[in-house]
DNA sequence: TTGAAAACTGGCCGATCGGTCAGTCAAGAT
DNA sequence: ATCTTGACTGACCGATCGGCCAGTTTTCAA
């Protein structure tokens, strides 16, 4: 037991990544607990084994990037406030590129999200990083911010139809032109 | 007969303008037929007698914006580039305001909606909008006026907590900044 | 080898969904 | 007074959802 029991993680592991999958390609409310079972080739009952409901599955596929997140909002808090902004931006465009995928579940669920307790964190997180984007009190200045997070977000769907530095080069020259940082 | 029946359209109209609420307010997928009936006032079998199913009273609600945006992309298209592209901004952004409240709507169906063969004249005029409104066969132009879409679909939510005019100085600055029309 | 813990599963539950249908009811025409 | 028609509804249907539980299979330390 100095390592975790190999067939939990195997397990756990293949669940959160088939239900990253199906999150992305249908919906979270669209994808059912035994579709992600099926997808991982076990059954339901051993996905409500390992995750206590569906929103802790869901929890479970946005965690890597939530913690991503954690940590740039946590690095940009100790900076000057110029040097903050240009951090949030450089970063969170990496981000969104390495979890596109998880960015493209967010998307569909951001209704949903603040009226769930356990995803608190993370949104306030979020608002936290936009306000570092914005770079200044400006109320103009945050709702652009917002607005490019906004578009960031949906550039990053459809997956399949652009490369990774496509999309990091489309998001710079986006949020800098939003944001007058060019 | 000469006129359609009072009580018909009054009933149709109400429903159409709770579901218009309820869809804004929780989704569509999260809102039931048995909702929609009950904020209208009427019996769940009173919708369906209306509206052949839940699609319909989505399309019903669309309806509206998606004959104004038909108009629009009309329009543009009998227009020199330049101008087309500076009719489809200053358009898009009175019909964002005006209907912000499908707007919202839209937001969250996004995904589903192209599935739907009913709503596919609303999605080929929207990219045919796109067009327009990148002003250039670039491709990153193209892509950036995406991004200006799906920015201003996101600002659009929240309805309570911005005025209309608020709204509009938003979009226009951001889009001009995007689009680099400024 | 064995026995207990961990991993896993089939079957079931109550709730809710979109949708159907037979029938009620008021109102206008004859 | 009777009939027709449009508007409307309660009751019901099959499907599917998330979740639960009793019980089986696998794993592994002693």
């Amino acid at each position: 037991m100095a390592v975790t029991t190999p067939a939990r993680e195997r397990t756990r592991h293949e669940i959160v990544r088939q239900a990253m999958n199906l999150f992305q390609a249908g919906g979270y409310n669209a994808t059912s607990l035994q579709d992600i079972a099926t997808a991982a080739g076990c059954s339901k009952a051993t996905v409500l084994y390992h995750f206590s409901g569906k929103p802790a599955v869901l929890a479970a596929v946005l965690e890597p990037a939530a913690a991503d997140v954690a940590e740039l909002v946590k690095a940009a808090a100790q900076l000057p406030r110029a040097e903050a902004q240009e951090l949030a931006i450089q970063r969170f465009i990496d981000l969104a590129v390495e979890h596109r995928g998880v960015v493209d579940v967010l998307q569909d669920i951001l209704a949903v999200i603040e009226q769930m307790p356990e995803f608190g964190q993370l949104v306030a997180d979020g608002m936290r990083l936009t306000d570092y984007m914005a770079g200044s009190d400006d109320p103009l200045e945050r709702d652009l911010a917002k607005f490019a997070i906004n578009g960031l977000l949906g550039e990053c769907r459809h997956s399949g139809e652009r490369t990774d530095d496509d999309l990091r080069r489309l998001c710079d020259i986006a949020l800098r032109r939003l944001l007058r940082r060019a």
